[in-house]
DNA sequence: AGAATCGTGTGTTTTTTAGCATATTATTGC
DNA sequence: GCAATAATATGCTAAAAAACACACGATTCT
């Protein structure tokens, strides 16, 4: 704490190869118009029932969507790493959000104001379509989790988990822990089951040895066979 | 079958007020380009797994998207009345289909080429516009319905599923029967659950005097008392 | 018309998973 | 450094829902 960190964040055309559609001025006019957010770890970012105001854009960290169900029980519906944008659905839909966000870890984000993401969108048919495969693509990654979260069975639901924590946040340099890290219930909440059994299910993994855990830290020793209980269901 | 039914369709601009945000120019180039195809009931319009090349939009009929699960289980994940456009999210995603749709009824399709339909998206920012917002509408009704489905209990499914049938279809002139008439095999593919379970459910509805039934036909009788056990879960 | 199939309805059993209680170990705050 | 709190771990019980079995009426097929 002694040191006041002041980094050089990357600019905003760093953070994301996506405003490379830009014409030169649109690019001057989103650079005069974004503000920088910081969020400790845990912070929340917006709560279900707010109105957005801006597109966010993580410089650094990670922040998780979730929705607050049945009983105040949470369910995780997308995780979001550097470079990648959120609480734009909200706004493109001209609702109030039906999730809220918080942050893993210390996160750096740009905020882009409504009208000015909306006004670079309608001037400029590459970032409307940008947004329009985003928005795809996160529609058929729901599709397909519905359906996992509903009919797979709990080992099933959490080594898919697992892949899916490996595929998107990666591995660190041991090749095998996945480099990101859950508390047992955020893991439960993204896969759809209470804290006790993930913490049951986790150790029962452990013991096939098919994961190995110290704390958090999460290595998967045999991909294939939680590949295939992933499948199985 | 007597007569050859050779009814004169909408045209494609009545059917939906979508297109009044085209140029006449492209207008004229969406009415060159489209081809009507027609299912009967229950006829596959697409499979699993099939490359899209077509946005479809339905004139008459009613068209249910679904996901085979584990095991070949099927689940509803949308569904689509006329005046409503499918089979985009894949398309605009660059992926093959990662459901299947097939007519509750016979339904009539205009189809749209894919290149026709990026071209027109890419020149007219209000279309492009549009597509934004249905995808983030639907975005949001599918995180909503993955907490619903994996949350819920089986009564408070079927009851979200019967509200959301009425909602979307409509009542027929006794301001009470909902305007579709599912198997109920359907019914429990839209609400995640097995037959058997929807239909025990369904009877203890009718008990309970909450609604009516008659065949395929449900009538809403205490809609107040529906909502609430959709609610509480 | 009769057989076969499908959709519906109901009871019973078994599996899965949530809920709860409680212990133990980390972490945080003062 | 120590108390308070939160996270992890594990066993037991209860509830929920699937699976299975079987009966019956309505359609469809030949």
């Amino acid at each position: 704490m002694a040191k006041k960190q002041n980094v050089a964040f990357k600019s905003i055309e760093e953070v994301s190869d996506l405003w490379k559609v830009l014409t030169p001025d649109q690019l001057k006019y989103l650079k005069n118009n974004y503000v920088i957010q910081k969020y400790k770890k845990n912070e929340i970012v917006y709560c279900e029932g707010e109105t957005p105001t801006h597109v966010l854009c993580i410089v650094s960290g990670k922040v998780k969507i979730f929705r607050t169900g049945v009983g105040g029980r949470s369910q995780i519906v997308r995780m979001v790493k550097p470079c990648e944008m959120f609480a734009y659905r909200a706004m493109f839909a001209n609702e109030d959000f039906v999730t809220g966000a918080c942050a893993f870890e210390p996160t750096v984000i740009y905020a882009i104001p409504k009208d000015v993401i909306k006004k670079l969108i309608m001037s400029n048919s590459d970032l409307a379509w940008y947004f329009i495969q985003d928005l795809s693509i996160d529609l058929g990654i729901a599709d397909k989790r519905a359906v996992s979260l509903t009919q797979k069975h709990i080992r099933g639901r959490l080594a898919e988990s697992l892949i899916f924590l490996r595929d998107n946040y990666g591995v660190e340099e041991d090749g095998a822990t996945i480099s990101i890290y859950l508390s047992r219930e955020d893991l439960a909440n993204l896969s759809n089951m209470t804290t006790s059994n993930a913490i049951r299910t986790l150790s029962t993994f452990a013991n096939e040895k098919i994961i190995a855990m110290d704390g958090r830290k999460i290595k998967i020793i045999d991909e294939d066979q939680l590949r295939k209980i992933s499948k199985i269901g």
